[in-house]
DNA sequence: ATCCTTCTAGAAAATCATTCTATTTCCGCG
DNA sequence: CGCGGAAATAGAATGATTTTCTAGAAGGAT
């Protein structure tokens, strides 16, 4: 924002892209410092002025991608009337995100994904507050409104998530999943589960 | 199963059992063939003898132990009659089995479990498909029957285990998800998103 | 008994992450 | 201007960890 870091932020924006490029190319196994390195150009002193270690940068590289896919989600969502077409709007909001941009859709989901926050736990807290708290808002409001069971909400993001994010996972892994066809079914069996009409 | 092997598969045991402590004591960033050898009293050289790397060895335990799970939901659904049922045994076994063992059960979920089959990728699919195959019948019996609606089955897939994974994930993560609260509540919420009944 | 394979052992080499010190860039201020 | 200092860059040195390598022990088959 202030004027001053142009060179600063430049290289991180290096560095961030080169580590989606490298780890796109070579794997998680790959994405070593001195690959980062080779592929932005940056010195490694740089990069460790910057990111202190390389689950910092890794940890970055996530936390950008995850606040791009939440915010796009988030936006889905307020453009959703009703709980249903709310529904579907996240799941075809994931599904598109993750065809997208195939490299972070896999970094998202795998392997690293769960041990960020080590390096920028209160960072990440902060940053994607701003984002989880919409959305849980907008669970509670629906349920309030009778649309949605009154669940425990984690019960309920599980209902919801937990589906996509398996279809995505196994997309990204196996290739067995038609995508189109997912985000056509999912969200109305999505709803049925999740729906506080009776059956 | 061949009476050779004595010393060979006492070492194994000793190597996996110790890496899970391991896991258990220092978190994966702790998990260094170090720490294994020095927890496990074998030497470095038989470690990489039977395992080939660090990651082939948490490999070896990541296989046993989603084997295990396996089987516990294979034996469940054998239990089961109806579909219904079916979905309730596989919720509860895989939230039981996460409870009981927590420690696999964080290994299974976190960080290296998708790296899994890396190294061992033709093992994995030849020892698990025993286990894999099963269910998928059990799917596509039930499907036939037209308890399940007929949709492919890695989207069944997807809706049955995604909630469960996602649920359990989050009780080893966070713990803000009462366990048998969800045990209780997922298998109707899950069924209902695969029913074939109309809503 | 001796050969062969499997297994054990740990030192040596290679790889990778991190620290450290030196140097450059660039802004604010006299 | 040009000086001072903070931020940034650079890469050599260090430290930690994985992997390889060579040597030897254990145990069974012929």
């Amino acid at each position: 924002m202030s004027p001053k870091q142009q060179r600063g932020e430049a290289t991180v924006e290096l560095l961030l892209d080169a580590a989606l490029r490298v780890y796109a190319e070579a794997g998680e196994p790959g994405l070593t410092v001195n690959a980062v390195t080779r592929a932005s150009g940056v010195s490694l002193g740089s990069l460790y002025h910057h990111f202190g270690s390389i689950d910092g940068l890794v940890d970055a590289l996530l936390m950008r991608w995850l606040g791009r896919l939440l915010g796009e989600m988030v936006t889905a969502l307020e453009h959703s009337r009703t709980a249903r077409t709310g529904v579907r709007a996240l799941t075809r909001t994931y599904l598109s995100f993750v065809r997208e941009h195939r490299e972070a859709g896999m970094l998202l989901h795998s392997s690293r994904a769960d041990r960020l926050g080590m390096t920028q736990a209160a960072q990440l807290r902060d940053a994607q507050e701003a984002r989880l708290t919409p959305m849980a808002a907008w669970v509670a409001h629906h349920v309030e409104k009778g649309e949605i069971a009154p669940l425990p909400l984690p019960l309920i993001e599980s209902l919801v998530l937990g589906p996509v994010v398996g279809a995505a996972r196994r997309w990204l892994t196996f290739g067995d999943i038609d995508l189109d066809e997912a985000a056509r079914v999912l969200p109305e069996r999505i709803w049925r589960s999740i729906s506080a009409e009776a059956v």
